[in-house]
DNA sequence: CGTTGCTTTGACCAGAATCAACGCGTGTGG
DNA sequence: CCACACGCGTTGATTCTGGTCAAAGCAACG
């Protein structure tokens, strides 16, 4: 697929290029690759080589690594503009994780190689990558820290709020998760099962709080999975984080 | 404190310095800062502004952080030669966590302002951070794994294993931890109770796999802490037996 | 339409937290 | 130098959250 197509306004946007100049955004181009992903597959698996670093345009992924003994954890949900499989950034020469797509979706990517020169090029760019990486290390202490200290029912509440906060859409009924999401996806994003995932879920819907149909969540109350998220201690509370972002 | 009498000699040796010439190694110690901590003296305190980084010449430091409920949880061990402090290379204005010294301590500092001139300076810089800050993201999503599908034995082991790993010391009766840690210590590594660590380490000792005393772990059989630490939650058979050693 | 994948629910049970109490060493201050 | 308090560790009893096992309903898809 010719990547020329594409209009560097598209890549512009981007956290990840915002440093590059118009020429260092048309010669990225020329490299780079267009993968049209369904359901399903796949842009690389765990253990591959990391040959290939990719930009998300369009649609949702998600970031699943496999434990020694069978089991899963989903380690992130890909949104458009984020950047991913840049393990050879950290010096790594292969994936640490798979990445699935959960709806259709358009991604870009270029040779790890390249990656180099980007950095050569524009020292800007070293730190943007170093703010990406570090954000995502806050985040995976902020998961640490919950996975250590709450319980499953503030865990569960909390994955829904970033969810919502990250890819949520406006819907009468409330705020809906716009891509398809089962309870084991939650189950593995929150280390528990399926099981009790379905069974609050299901309280939840009897108090009011959410709607669900198959692989579709909408919040309804939002103010109220805050509360549930902050229970335990009456601590002081940062409640309206997630209250915004929503797309129209 | 003049850092000057610091041989560079000292510096060279470290990974974060490790692209740098010996002028520009030079040029660092001019400006840096000499820190003496004892037992309990802390770097920085979580929340305080980010104005300085440091790096770990001797002893040991933890890196805590506190729950908005209270609670705490240890995010890493510091060994000497570890950088730390580092919140401003990642455009956090502030320290995400307080660093405590767990023995007497030797660490050197710089302003956070002096970061930028080394990245720019050097854009090897930029890559060794990177592929540092990558490491810990690495060793973060290990820990996510752990807390989300391991049980809390198994996950007190590997704890252990890596302590032993980064910081033990051959002893006649086995490998030493070489600072001073508490079973609540471990609790807080792990993700459960200063009692269910004490628990489980006394049955190791009556398993001759460990010994200790206050503050201080041997660990006398590695191959069986490994065999703990790998044990799959598939084979129930042996569960009966290993149930009945609280106390002879 | 049958098969497969997602969800729901109930019954049961176990791992680990919580509650409670005590022992021991160490360091401190009178 | 001794008494005492405090930090650390041990252990028991009890509770309970959430995992496991089991079964069935339902929606999608070929």
């Amino acid at each position: 697929m010719p990547a020329k197509t594409l209009h560097h306004s598209l890549l512009k946007p981007l956290d990840l290029f915002r440093s590059l100049s118009d020429a260092e955004l048309d010669q990225a181009l020329e490299h780079a690759q267009t993968h049209r992903l369904l359901p399903g597959d796949h842009a690389f698996k765990q253990g591959e080589s990391a040959s290939r670093f990719f930009v998300l345009l369009h649609g949702h992924l998600k970031v699943v690594q496999n434990t020694p003994d069978g089991e899963q954890i989903i380690v992130r949900y890909v949104n458009p503009g984020d950047i991913f499989g840049i393990a050879k950034a950290m010096r790594r020469p292969d994936y640490p994780a798979s990445v699935y797509a959960v709806k259709e979706s358009i991604a870009l990517s270029w040779p790890s190689s390249e990656w180099e020169r980007l950095l050569g090029s524009n020292p800007a760019f070293a730190a943007n990558t170093l703010q990406t990486v570090g954000q995502r290390l806050q985040d995976a202490h902020t998961r640490i820290q919950e996975l250590s200290t709450e319980e499953v029912e503030q865990r569960i509440a909390r994955a829904l709020l970033r969810l919502i906060d990250q890819s949520g859409s406006k819907t009468p009924e409330g705020v809906v998760i716009d891509f398809p999401i089962t309870r084991q996806d939650i189950a593995e994003m929150t280390g528990t099962t399926l099981h009790t995932v379905s069974r609050l879920l299901s309280n939840w819907k009897d108090r009011g709080l959410v709607q669900s149909q198959r692989k579709r969540i909408v919040v309804c109350s939002v103010d109220e999975l805050i509360r549930l998220a902050e229970k335990s201690s009456g601590a002081p509370a940062t409640a309206g984080a997630a209250k915004e972002n929503l797309k129209a």
